[in-house]
DNA sequence: ATTAGCACTCTCGGTATGAGAGTGCTAATT
DNA sequence: AATTAGCACTCTCATACCGAGAGTGCTAAT
């Protein structure tokens, strides 16, 4: 990385300052007007010149001003990330709203992405705690229909399944009851491994058919990208001049819609670099689809006993220092509001 | 309303059809051509007039073609409405999927949503099923941490809830486990009435605490528009070559992201009209920020004993053959699995 | 090292223009 | 009486063509 003087430093800050508020490219004249610069809008120029050259800066056309450079974005974004914080107002009406909410944890996950969506107005990811080692809990077996019964399994954190199935005869209502019973004495607390040795002693019935059940639940459970996934804040992002084109309004949404992307993009982001808020600037030359878009994007929760992610997906033109607080604070909120709750008791 | 010649239903019809598929005015040269009708654009032209009229066509300027009208769109849907039906390699395509998931009742929504806006091209809706009488089925209490409680509560039907809360004072698991039997044993089978009864007689205490919470959760869970929301295919809509402006995306994405409007919406139009397909055009008068849209909705589900609702939300030029049969097709398949599911004993 | 001056480049909004599509009317035809 | 050919007319849309304006880069002066 080449070095920048003080005044580059400077004229590349209040560039992407600008080009960030109008999405207008920013000229000399426009930049020395507006800020009251002391020089003139010719050592800009140079100093642009400069800039450009450097890469982080470029021209859409010979006779427009300058937009940053995915390069220049990095740049700003890396000299920013220690020292920008949510306003104090700010934070208290977030946590007051999430004290409001504090008993629903269904809830969470939906206010944590109004609430980004809001605060970087962009779009919003939130996915739903993950136990990172899962135990049983509770089995609950009910009775529905003919043969059909519906389970019910409640696994340590509060993690609730439920599945239907259909046995080889009729069973009623008490028996299950007897076998939901019996089968949550003998499976409680353990793991996905203890439950499968339990599971190898049981002779074949009913019980080996539930146990069947119960550990594909679990199995499946434990596998990332599992869980809810919330979002919000779309038309925050189609409603920005970038994609104010057709084409590009597909593009956006085809992203934005498409799940899969997205946690693939997590998860690898978070393989890499577990802690912190990251920021991911126009797809990393990693993803195609990603390159007008950048990601911001943090993991939360208790480590060890349930994480989950949020981030922010907006244009590369974002408001970066606002949207990183905002992810870094939402972030912590939610993680304190999850130990709090899933005390290390809550995942034996 | 007015009289139409066989002739003149067979233009409207047409030109309905080709404006659908194509979303360019119709002209009489190109349907005589294009469909090699068997009288001149002359003819055609004078019936186009008489249509217009009669208010079930119109033009969108003095030399472009006809487009129908919502009146045109309404005259066409109630003729059409009986006769379609979803090809059968098509239903058994779609039965299918639901087979591989049956087991899975949190996936029928998401996958309802998914087959519908596949189907429709279209913006989907779907909401989960809702019981009509809540019955209190079992009740789990999880200490967590310090004086957090996680109370996970399965009420018939086999919703589940989950919420926490802080005791006055630390309680342990053991404790807590009694309670929950005891709450159990007590509540179990009782709907709302029932429980608000039972609570009364109990003194104050952790008992009466739970209960309280017990209460909220019932009451909550019988209001409508509470349930889960599934949503799918919104790109299909904004990628319509009407939604192609700025602000007509802007106002697309408000009612698509809107989830209130439509819940509105639903509950407005089944109070009126209970059973069947309903088909509403251009918002109907009634809803100002619909009228580019339509919508088609059926409610499913076992009747007194827990429904839903589903549907289409798509540009009034809309395939609504396709739409209607595809709507009719999944409320079907899924009232039939959800009354194979809960049978009427999984709601006592 | 900075800046004033200036020629040059490129975009963008507005206007003209002409082709093409479609209509409605009249008169002829069946 | 119904249908149709013929035709003048209207309106849109794509294209091309300016001219204004914004912004640059370079040179020469400070």
């Amino acid at each position: 990385m080449e070095y920048l003087t003080d005044r580059q430093k400077v004229i590349l800050m209040l560039v992407i300052h600008d080009y960030v508020r109008n999405a207008v490219p920013v000229g000399s004249d426009h930049l020395v007007r507006h800020y009251h610069l002391d020089f003139s809008p010719a050592t800009v120029r140079n100093e642009m010149a400069a800039l450009t050259d450097m890469g982080y800066l470029r021209q859409p056309h010979t006779s427009a001003g300058r937009v940053p450079s995915e390069e220049g974005y990095r740049y700003f974004v890396g000299r920013l990330q220690e020292d920008v914080d949510l306003p104090d107002s700010t934070r208290q009406t977030i946590s007051h709203q999430f004290y409001q909410t504090r008993h629903d944890i269904d809830q969470w996950g939906r206010l944590a992405a109004s609430v980004l969506a809001h605060q970087s107005k962009a779009a919003s990811l939130v996915t739903a705690p993950l136990s990172e080692t899962v135990r049983f809990k509770h089995l609950e077996l009910i009775a529905t229909h003919g043969r059909q019964v519906l389970m019910v399994l409640v696994l340590g954190g509060g993690d609730v399944h439920q599945r239907v199935f259909a046995l080889g005869e009729p069973v009623n209502q008490e028996q299950l009851s007897n076998v939901a019973n019996r089968l949550t004495k003998m499976l409680s607390a353990n793991d996905l491994d203890g439950v499968r040795r339990l599971a190898g002693a049981q002779p074949a019935g009913l019980e080996q058919d539930v146990l069947g059940w119960v550990i594909a639940i679990m199995e499946r459970s434990s596998t990332p990208g599992f869980g809810a996934f919330y979002s919000d804040g779309l038309s925050n992002v189609l409603a920005e001049p970038e994609f104010a084109s057709p084409e590009e309004t597909r593009r956006a949404l085809r992203v934005l819609e498409e799940r899969s992307l997205l946690e693939e993009l997590m998860t690898h982001t978070f393989a890499n670099h577990p802690n912190g808020v990251q920021v991911l600037i126009g797809g990393e030359g990693n993803w195609e689809e990603l390159k007008p878009f950048s990601v911001v994007l943090s993991q939360y929760g208790a480590p060890g006993l349930a994480t989950g992610m949020l981030g922010v997906l907006g244009p590369m033109r974002m408001a970066y220092g606002r949207t990183i607080s905002a992810v870094r604070f939402l972030s912590a909120l939610l993680s304190d509001m999850l130990s709090e709750t899933l005390g290390d008791d809550a995942m034996r």
